[in-house]
DNA sequence: CCGATAGTGTATGATTTTTAGACACTCTTG
DNA sequence: CAAGAGTGTCTAAAAATCATACACTATCGG
C-alpha cells in the first residue's frame, strides 16, 4: 500500500501537519512535514519528493494567497515534474484559477475530506508518472497546429519549422 | 481594433448577452449569441469560432454546473482548439477546478468586470494562435522524461521510444 | 571478494527520414 | 483572364536514426 513514496506537507499549522502525518502516514512510504515554506527548496533537494501538498495562507491577516503562488512558481522553476497540490481554508475562486494555471496540479479546500485527499495526491502522482512517447507527443502536435491552420498544409509546415513535404509523411503515418 | 474574429456568447439570460453585444461589440469583428446552449455545435460548424464565452447554469434551480462541464467536453471533443472561457454566478470552486482541469481556457465570475473580461478573452485567444515548432515541443519533451527519469538515459530513452545513440544526439542539441 | 546486472560513453555501417528544388495541377480572386 | 497561393508528387543529396558492438564504471547479493 505504502508504494506511493514520498509526500512534503507545507503548512503553518502544526495541528494540520499532525492530521497530515497520521492520515497520509498509511499510504505514503514517507512523511515530510514543514511548518515554513522557507526550507522547501532545500529539502526537496536533499530528498526524493513524489508529491507536495502546499497551504496557500501563511503570513497571518494577508490571505491573499500571494505567498503560496510564489511558493508555488519557486518550486514549479526547480522540479518542473513534482506535483504540487494546493490547499486553501478560503475558497477563492481567482486563486484557484491563477494557481492551476501557474502549474498547480490540483486544488483542494479545508477542510478536507481525507479520502479525497488521498485519492487527489494519488491522482496527481500517477499523472505525473506517465510518460508518452515521442512519436506521440510529435503526432499530436502536428495534429493541432495542422487543425489551427485550419487545413492550411503549407503554413503548418513552414510554422511546425519542417517541409511541406515531410509534414505530408507524418500526416500519412 | 476589432481583430480579435468571432466569439460565441451563451447564456440562458437575455439580458446577459445584451450586455454582452455591447461589451465586446467593440473589440470582436462579430459576436454570436446564443440563449440555449443545444445550438453550439451546431452554429460552430457554419461559422469559424475564436472564442467561446460559456455560462454553466443552465438549468434553473440546478446549479451543479454539470450541464456546463457536459457542454464544455462537447464543444472540446469536436473543436479542441477553440479556447471556451467558462462563466458562473456562484463561486463555486470546485466546479471552477474541474472546468480548467476539463480544458477550459480561464474561468470568470458573474458580475464580471468588463475589462478584465476583455482581457481574459484576448488572452485565452492569444494562447490558442501561439504555435510551436515541432523542434521546440521535442526538446521540452525530452528534458522532461529525462528529468522524470532521474537522469537514467537507458530508461528515459525506452520510455521515449528511441534510441539511447538518438537520445544522445537530442540532449546535446 | 567475486560475479551478475545495469548503466555509460562512443563507434560503425546500413537504413530511413528529411531536405531542397522542381513540375504540373487546381483554386480563388481582382 | 492572369496572378498568387496551395496542392500533390517526384528526384537526388544530406542528415538522422537504427542495430549492433565494445570497453568501462557502479552497485549489490552471495
Amino acid at each position: 500500500m505504502k508504494d506511493y513514496g514520498t509526500i512534503l506537507v507545507v503548512d503553518d499549522n502544526p495541528a494540520i501537519l499532525t492530521a497530515a502525518r497520521i492520515c497520509l502516514g498509511g499510504v505514503f512510504g514517507k512523511v515530510i512535514t514543514l511548518a515554513s515554506p522557507e526550507s522547501i527548496l532545500a529539502t526537496m533537494n536533499q530528498e526524493r519528493v513524489d508529491v507536495v501538498l502546499l497551504d496557500m495562507n501563511f503570513t497571518l491577516g494577508v490571505n491573499s494567497g500571494q505567498d503560496g503562488l510564489l511558493w508555488l512558481r519557486s518550486i514549479h522553476k526547480r522540479h518542473p515534474d513534482v506535483p504540487v497540490v494546493l490547499v486553501t481554508a478560503y475558497a477563492d475562486i481567482k486563486l484557484a484559477v491563477r494557481g492551476l494555471k501557474d502549474g498547480a496540479a490540483d486544488f483542494v479546500t479545508k477542510p478536507w475530506d481525507n479520502a479525497e485527499l488521498v485519492r487527489t495526491l494519488k491522482d496527481a502522482i500517477d499523472k505525473s508518472k506517465e510518460i508518452v512517447p515521442l512519436e506521440e507527443v510529435e503526432a499530436e502536435h502536428v495534429r493541432r497546429v495542422v487543425e489551427k491552420c485550419h487545413g492550411n498544409i503549407s503554413k503548418a509546415a513552414e510554422m511546425l519549422g519542417i517541409t511541406r513535404q515531410t509534414l505530408y509523411a507524418k500526416i500519412k503515418k
